[in-house]
DNA sequence: GGGGTTAGTCCGGTCGATGGACAAATGATA
DNA sequence: TATCATTTGTCCATCGACCGGACTAACCCC
């Protein structure tokens, strides 16, 4: 019935500073046109005293600058906290079925420096990970950021993963890639700390750390991908579950006379939600050209991204079948999501992925009337949609942004003692 | 998009002490046998001397007692400690549509009192307070507690409620009910604090109060009463959602196939699992005699509690038609389950409420199965299910545990500045 | 240029956690 | 039976982070 032992922690003083740091650090860090003290002091409760020193430390530590002072009025004029984008820097890695990704983030999450490999179909996994850090060490010498600068390592890949041992569980597309353990391995070739997440849950920490004012407080973040994953954000905290692999939602039912899914139910979000499967209805009704080769089993994802592409064209050209059926998939998607709302009761839902740009048109004009319809308090408390500012590239700068999330984001976990 | 002033806050000494004071306190709660200071100082990871100060100050607050030692080889043995059962005392009121069930409960989670009253059909507003606040008192009195010793009163009612006001919204059982401020009129009538929450959710804090191992760490609490909600509980921590009505789980489809739900979805959670459908499903299928009169459209609860019993002793008794009727609740139920913990990762999932017992052998027979069937992770990663160990008065016990959570549990909120 | 106002810093105090020395209680051993 | 090793738990001095109040700095207004 779970470890007996596992019981909560205490805190201590040197933890308690470290938090109230991150407190401010956070506070500045989402006003990007600048903080001054007097501000910190009413948004953190704390007093000036204790704002100036925490003030004083990241000024030292050069990870904040001031940047000018703002008049109001009567009084001396206020001096605002701006970060420092070269203060430090996170690197990122996205390994997709078909690509790799680098990137090289700054503090506020902008990108710097970004470059893109082919995944190695079938190889030895102590080639790959020589390839992994390849990449790395060769993006960060482009980049000329100095190493010490550099916060850490973050590795996205699609789920499931093992958080604990820092390893990818069983990825399709890597063939003899059993238990191997990623993080270890990269971390003492690299000589950095690294992290190992989904790429569905990066993304969502993306959109905390990069996405403005659609990334505070609790929200769940739609991922399309080639599947559709979920990422829960609740007070400003993401959600891993206890193994790290939450957000499942493939096999919610939404539509009941939808095809039947391997999973034996009819209309999962995976068989009516999903590019994948958007795609495969669309080359079932001949409305775009079929391209799948039969002796691939498993559908390449560049193909599904390819013709994905294509359907989303096809539409905006006119063609009523196409429409339908993403018009479809928006439907069944509001129904998806408005389970997650009604379950977790958030401030909003943000939709993003490497998918997302091409439906965002079609998805933010018909999602939200379904959403009202499917709320529980109907349309009393109106759960607003939106989509994420966040590119392309959403999956390598989460993979960043786990980095810098577990560096400077208060949370209740860096507050506690560790074991 | 959210208010931006909404920042986190900091924390500072006084708060730290009062968790850490919490820390110890809960970890010694959840040793009914006692617990050594030695135990506390490896669980919490704070110091021998910071146990030991709290260990003083709980010891002098008489809210725990030393109880006996243990002798584990050579050395001094410990001295365990233990939870002074009648150091503290709450109070929780139940208001459900048929009856409001009052119950004194001591700081183990122990009833010490407890009484019903019938819950007045249409009346003035003024009047039922004056009822529930009666019914109070009067058990107080009974209960022959003292007063500076009980920590506040809960109110648990069947949601949704407005929690920033503390009232319950628009109760379909208490006409002339609006907007009325029951948790401001019950602090001034009583002197005493007043929370009020969904009895889902108390039901569900009840569960890692009163339930033992099971109600540790992660775990999705599924409430059994005239309709089925759920209780998130993440990291010993409840998921109330922002505005206090996390887990709706009424509209998830669980039978393509079912009947249409007003909702406008087939075979939601509302028509296929809730003891109300089942109760309705054998009424059609006159495996139970009908009761229901025509003029009322909304079923009374009470009710349903008397057919849904009627129907269980069907089914133990081997009618075929009704075991059948229950089991097809227990696999829909199961997939709708499976989506609550594909998408959150727990621990476990226990089940309770009013009327679980009456289907929990025949429920965790048949949900293990099927749960793991539907899940992402297949039977790789089981999810257990258990039932609770609380009994019939879990919405009244329930809303008692939400005054000893929020006074004794260690939570992230606790650590940081009101504002 | 002086007064009023707001912003931010210096100083001493407070409080809780901590580490090390020490007292207490027990089993093992001679 | 006395001594020793071991473990438990407390006393004491120290540290470190926050806090309140006094103080300096910068600005607007008159």
């Amino acid at each position: 019935m779970g470890d007996v032992a596992t019981a909560r922690r205490g805190t201590n003083l040197p933890r308690m500073g470290d938090f109230n740091r991150s407190v401010i650090f956070d506070a500045i860090r989402r006003a990007p046109e600048g903080r001054s003290r007097v501000e910190l002091v009413e948004m953190s409760g704390l007093s000036t005293q204790t704002v100036s020193n925490i003030a004083r430390w990241l000024l030292e530590q050069e990870l904040v600058v001031e940047a000018g002072k703002e008049r109001a009025g009567i009084g001396k004029p206020r001096t605002l906290l701006r970060l420092n984008r070269t203060g430090m820097f996170a690197v990122g890695v996205h390994i997709d079925p078909a690509v790799m990704t680098f990137v090289v983030l700054d503090l506020v999450g902008g990108v710097v420096a970004h470059s893109r490999r082919r995944t190695p179909k079938a190889n030895r996994p102590e080639r790959v990970m020589a390839l992994i850090h390849d990449g790395i060490e060769q993006l960060i010498a482009d980049s000329e950021v100095p190493r010490d600068k550099i916060v850490g390592v973050g590795v996205a890949a699609p789920g499931p993963i093992d958080q604990e041992r820092g390893t990818i569980v069983d990825p399709p597309h890597l063939v003899d890639w059993h238990r191997v353990p990623l993080r270890d391995a990269l971390e003492t070739s690299t000589g950095l700390p690294v992290l190992v997440d989904k790429d569905v849950t990066a993304a969502a920490v993306a959109e905390t750390w990069a996405g403005g004012a659609s990334g505070a407080g609790s929200f769940v973040f739609v991922y399309l991908g080639t599947g559709v994953g979920a990422g829960l954000v609740v007070h400003d905290e993401l959600m891993r579950g206890v193994s790290g692999n939450a957000g499942e939602v493939g096999h919610i039912v939404t539509d009941p006379e939808g095809p039947v899914c391997w999973c034996g139910q009819r209309g999962c979000v995976a068989v009516t939600c999903t590019p994948q499967a958007m795609v495969e209805e669309a080359e079932r009704a001949e409305v775009i050209p079929e391209t799948r080769h039969a002796a691939t089993l498993l559908r390449d994802a560049r193909d599904v991204d390819a013709q994905f592409t294509r359907l989303c064209r096809v539409a905006a050209g006119g063609d009523a079948a196409a429409g339908d059926i993403l018009n479809r998939a928006a439907e069944h998607t509001a129904r998806a999501v408005a389970v997650l709302t009604n379950l977790l009761d958030v401030d909003r839902v943000v939709f993003g992925g490497p998918m997302w740009q091409r439906v965002s048109e079609r998805y933010l004009e018909r999602i939200p009337p379904h959403l009202d319809a499917f709320s529980a308090t109907g349309a009393l408390r109106r759960v607003p949609v939106v989509g994420t500012g966040v590119g392309d590239d959403v999956g390598a700068i989460g993979a960043a942004c786990l980095v810098l999330e577990r560096t400077f984001t208060p949370s209740a976990a860096r507050l506690l003692l560790a074991h």
